[in-house]
DNA sequence: CTGTTTGCAAATCCTTTGCAGCTGG
DNA sequence: CCAGCTGCAAAGGATTTGCAAACAG
């Protein structure tokens, strides 16, 4: 159970902070591999998975093409790019008010432990091409 | 361009109704497959994505294992069962209203074009699991 | 006829797993 | 020392694509 400390889960965490946009764990590959030529990719997905399940990390749900990872772990919503998938974050803490969890588990009777806010939209890169 | 009526696109159309409950592309697959035992999964993968985007349906964004389509079309919410999966609709409107696309899009500089909210829960049968 | 659509199989993409060797504490 | 971690390669599952034959309009 001890987790140690390891080279690897090192980078692959710092790669993920500096990273900042949402990167999939292709991304967050690439990037180690800058620093641990030998990493694999197996190791990332890995310590990815671990990150999430300690809480040190999410995944965002993105719904088009690979998962992708966000090194922040409070509340908040992001926006997506239905032409090129970048995903963003929307900082307006405004989105989140409408959203009462109490609510939502006396509609569906579900045990509610937390919501995903996903706008779809075009970035204005795209919008200009 | 011109759509053509087939019996295939037909029969996907009517059991993505029929299944209700945001089927996977594979559970279609197999509902369809009781009426035309000689479907390819190809053309159900290829029928459902036209309807997407002919607006006729939608693809909820579940983030756990495979995508599942939806036939509704109408802006609402989902909680998605984080042990099994399963996911359902919660009608309330309520949970929308929060949701502003205009703010959202002065917030990003994206043009908004929908969102997704979706909770994370556990379901009733698992809870007692 | 003619351009869509289909079925099949192969290909692709993303992610996980088995295993033997390595390593941090 | 030894449980946890790594790298490799192979497996796995979901979705897409190439192509020739079938078919709707």
């Amino acid at each position: 159970m001890a987790s140690r400390n390891t080279v690897q889960q090192r980078v692959i965490a710092q790669q993920l902070m500096e990273l900042g946009n949402h990167p999939t764990a292709d991304e967050v590959y690439r990037a180690v591999r800058r620093q641990l030529p030998s990493v694999s990719k197996a190791t990332v997905y890995r310590t990815l998975n671990k990150l999430v399940h300690l809480g040190e990390a999410t995944c965002v749900i993105a719904g088009l093409g690979a998962e992708r990872f966000d090194h922040r772990t409070d509340e908040h919503c992001h926006v997506v790019c239905m032409k090129c998938g970048t995903v963003q974050d929307v900082s307006e803490g405004v989105f989140n008010d409408g959203v009462d969890h109490a609510d939502a588990a006396a509609a569906c009777g579900y045990e509610i432990v937390g919501h995903d806010l996903v706008f779809e939209g075009i970035c204005p890169a795209c919008q200009r091409a």
